[in-house]
DNA sequence: CTGTTAGCGCCTTCAG
DNA sequence: CTGAAGGCGCTAACAG
């Protein structure tokens, strides 16, 4: 029945013309005849042609393949997940297929899936980089010419776009939506200014005061470790002081979780009487603590951008290693009463 | 630099061999000369071969495109990211790279991504069906001989294997869990009888029940609605029969968690009191009630499954429509105390 | 507008 | 063990 499948050559005979108005019809060229064209389609829908992307792959000298890699770490977090649904909707709305592979974290497997997928030919990379990963890892790849992209992590010293969340934009948000809400006393609690990230998001929370028109003031940035204890302790230093603030940002999370009992603790409803703003890096906690205003990025939008991104890389034919910072959404989760509702803040 | 990629002939040129012998040891065959091969390998490493499969793939007669289709209606359920990673850890490991899409319930969406994939030349498919796919659906790609099997969902009347859980057997072995537990009086609460899972479920209440040797008594099946509230009232009238029952299978997690609520309202502690067993239909509650034991399938042992099934089906060259039904896992969370352990038993 | 002629990179005989 | 030849399905020049 369908053992040999139809080619060109097959619907050409059927049709009574030569391969090459099949191939024209087939890239949609202008220059065939209008019936023609239908009576071309009409046969291969009859013989049920499939079109053999290989083949073309293989004569074209590019490598237009239409396929697109997408590797991520860990695909059991609903965080990647959603990333990977965000790449699928732009790469899918732009004819493209995407090879999606879990390396769990492990390096190995992550090369191993990309050699995979490059002997497939694939005309794009995107990639949640497994930890341990090194720029020499990716170097292989994009020596080759294939534009590559890495999502949410970033790997230092490699020659490709980088997508990450915009932690410094993001708490300035935050700082700006408290001052919005009427609030002149913010703190920042949390954290402890040993690692970047809370260098970037310091840095965001005096510039959302700034932009506010707000002063800044030292003894509101109270750090302690990135826990829920943390958080506590954070909490309870602040609230002795002799002018205590009606609002915080917090370093992430578990820290505002910590400031959430710290508050309870001192008969103070989290989100009514003090406004608490978590920074949700794996928008784990979605549901957690409805009185919790919580900044986080995306993950479907980001996935979405990288796609964007490097379809544009991919067309523009030539892997221009172009550091990109994704913007970070501020999601305004409105606390008391069932079903909060949740307002969407897009930053520019 | 890497323009013009480096193929079969290059390398031959650079080893001093003609390309058959290059292509030899590129399948592993004995037919070479120990210190040919290594020389060979070597020079591939040195100048960056990459295996084009397009090419090999086209030159062969057959579809051994090491290439599976997973098409999944809901990637952002975890349920469905956690069946792709186990589709993706046996699908890894026999060398095949994954396509994997979303269709987010659109039978267009699907049937696009579908289409797509067989231009690329998939040699296999599983797909999660979107709801309202029907076997005519499936019917132009299991005519092309490419097999398919559905995972989740079942699409009646598709010549394609299917894998759906074993509601029957998953209740059963869930009676005999509690019968073990030293339960005599167990009910089957929640739900209406006019779906067919109902029926299922509830089969296997009867079989679970004869197979631990307890007789079945129409009174401790009680129906009610398939939710929250269905359970508080569930659990109220089996509490009011003479001879109350000790234990209960569920219908699903929302009836569990109900009948845990009406529990707590008469001053008895879920899985201490009384033992409660869910039926976990996607997850999502895993952590929620630590004192309920539940039923479940595990989505990544589902996919694991599902892969191995198209594999066997690819390699055995034909595709053979073979029904089969996944076996449920029981997984036993044993209450009270933090950190609840968590054991397995799987069924045969 | 349509037909002809070459290959793309690889794999399989078939003889050396 | 190696070299030569042919072809998979498709496209890119050129000719008609």
């Amino acid at each position: 029945m369908a053992k040999g499948r139809v080619t060109v050559i097959d619907i050409a005979e059927a049709a009574g013309v030569s391969k090459s108005t099949v191939s024209l019809v087939l890239q949609g060229s202008p220059l065939v005849n209008e019936i023609t064209r239908a009576k071309v389609s009409t046969v291969m829908r009859e013989l049920g042609y499939v079109y053999n992307r290989g083949a073309a792959t293989l004569r074209q000298t590019s490598a237009k393949s239409k396929i697109i890699g997408m590797v991520v770490n860990d695909l059991t977090n609903g965080f990647f997940a959603e990333l990977a649904v965000g790449v699928d909707m732009v790469v899918q709305s732009a004819g493209f297929v995407q090879f999606l592979a879990n390396t769990a974290e492990s390096v190995d497997r992550q090369q191993e899936v990309i050699a995979s997928m490059r002997e497939h030919g694939i005309s794009g990379l995107i990639v949640s980089p497994a930890r341990a990963t090194t720029a020499k890892d990716l170097k292989a790849v994009t020596e080759a010419g294939i534009p590559v992209v890495t999502a949410v992590r970033n790997v230092p010293g490699a020659r490709c776009s980088s997508l990450v969340s915009d932690n410094a934009a993001g708490t300035a948000q935050a700082v700006r939506h408290l001052a919005g809400l009427g609030h002149t006393r913010i703190a920042f609690l949390g954290g402890f200014p040993d690692i970047m990230v809370f260098e970037e998001r310091r840095r965001g929370y005096e510039q959302g005061l700034r932009a506010a028109g707000l002063p800044f003031r030292e003894d509101y940035v109270v750090s302690s470790g990135a826990s829920r204890a943390g958080g506590v302790e954070a909490i309870g230093k602040a609230m002795r002081l002799p002018d205590p603030p009606t609002a915080t940002v917090c370093f992430n999370d578990a820290v505002a979780f910590g400031v959430c009992d710290g508050l309870r603790a001192r008969g103070m409803e989290p989100g009514r009487d003090f406004a608490v703003v978590g920074f949700d890096d794996v928008i784990e906690a979605k549901a957690a603590v409805p009185a919790l205003t919580t900044v986080s990025v995306d993950p479907q939008a980001m996935g979405m951008r990288a796609a964007q991104l490097l379809l544009k890389q991919i067309n523009a034919g030539r892997a221009e290693a172009e550091a990109v910072t994704t913007s970070v959404r501020l999601v305004v989760r409105e606390s008391c009463g069932a079903g909060h509702k949740v307002k969407t803040e897009e930053l520019a």
